[in-house]
DNA sequence: AATATAAGGTGTATTTTTTACACTAAGCAA
DNA sequence: TTGCTTAGTGTAAAAAATACACCTTATATT
């Protein structure tokens, strides 16, 4: 036995869901599958990893061949392993998750015969999905409402300029609830995270906002907060 | 291909991170690998999950061949799969981590070739691990850290019947810090999910304290609370 | 030019939560 | 009985969260 190793070869998959904030509405990455089984079906953007390929970069890999959009961090969140979802065979898959701004990225164009199309599906409207996907969304659903309520994530979603409404808005899609909007920006600007900017919106037809940005470095310096029992 | 469809098997582990808190001290539980690679070396509890077993069972199956602890519940954390992290082959592994109560549990005897023997280590004094298992403990130990600010999860490591005392310094063991005595009590008690016995800590040399419980019922009640932004 | 429309932007008082802090009480042992 | 050790307790101050409503500004419309 021990001269004579075994060799291992892992085959298993990564299914990502992107999450875009555009028009106001909290959307999720869908491709329509082009390959059985589940063929035309809605699913994540997924494939299998290759043998010598790390999971994030396959992650990568495989979001940029179903869908076009590259270079995109994605952070993982479960592994989904029961044993009847994949029709074929044990097939465990790794899910991730981002956030992105959807400026200019609106053009979806799969390189890759597995995926027919892309499209951006608003969170409320996601139909059943193929294999245990639709599970896998609502946990990563979950995951960044949880999320959102003390890591500043939101700001990957929104263009690099934005208003303190537009802020809210997102928070308010993501955690499905009105907030107060002075209590909102008392607490949003307590954090010290946003930079004011000497720009305002342009192109609405009412009074025009302030735009603000986030900012790393403010960020970096004050978030080491810590939940609870500080002392 | 549409007509022979593939079957796919996959090849994946799990490793278990189980926390035990004994004498004042927080454990974790490790086994002296009896097998190649890494033969002599300690590890985490882990093993190969089965074709047709999901990995929930695995997990257990796997704990309990290595270290004769049965019907553990584990929650999963995370995903390892980085390239070159066994030497044999591309093998992912699905990580676990579990709080348990140590009454009566001291008897640890594996029941398997694999591991040698199964011993508990305070995790101050966790030595190099077999494979990245020193890696996998690290971020294990950190979500365990930052869940106990938000969850009640400690309760799990205490016997059924606890002090205060006791709860707190499993509190500043975790958090490896020390908590002001009165704050502790009052915002434990003011989360009105424990229960307070009508028994006191029997065999102390000094005056005895009394037991609480923790309350299930009492904690689905309150426990509903939501992390900022509330409106 | 006047008016309507629509969102931007702002402050304060109240309540709740968190923090800091030190002494007496009880039980056992010598 | 005294000493030792841990149990157990309250209050004031500071900080954070909440509730709440009106004026301002820019544009579009007449």
């Amino acid at each position: 036995m021990e001269n004579l190793p075994a060799h291992f070869d892992s085959v298993f998959t990564v299914d990502c869901i992107i999450f875009g904030f555009d028009e106001g509405e909290l959307k999720i990455l869908l491709i329509e599958r082009n390959e059985e089984p589940f063929k035309g079906w809605f699913a994540l953007p997924g494939y299998f990893v290759e043998k010598t390929e790390a999971i994030e970069s396959a992650a990568q890999r495989i979001l940029y061949e179903s869908t076009g959009l590259r270079g995109i961090y994605m952070e993982q969140f479960y592994t989904f392993g029961a044993l009847g979802r994949h029709p074929q065979g044990r097939v465990i898959t790794v899910a991730y998750y981002a956030m992105i701004r959807l400026t200019g990225q609106k053009d979806l164009k799969p390189v890759t015969d597995f995926a027919k199309q892309a499209v951006w599906v608003n969170v409320k409207d996601i139909p059943e999905l193929a294999f245990d996907h639709s599970r896998i969304f609502r946990k990563g659903f979950e995951k960044i409402r949880n999320k959102i309520s003390y890591q500043p994530i939101a700001f990957e979603l929104l263009p690099e300029k934005f208003t303190l409404t537009q802020l809210q808005n997102l928070y308010e899609v993501i955690l499905n609830k009105k907030l107060d909007k002075r209590n909102f920006r008392k607490k949003m600007l307590s954090y010290d995270i946003l930079k004011e900017l000497d720009e305002k919106q342009k192109g609405v037809s009412y009074r025009a906002a302030k735009l603000y940005k986030f900012d790393k470095r403010k960020f970096a310096k004050n978030f080491h907060k810590e939940l609870s029992f500080t002392k």
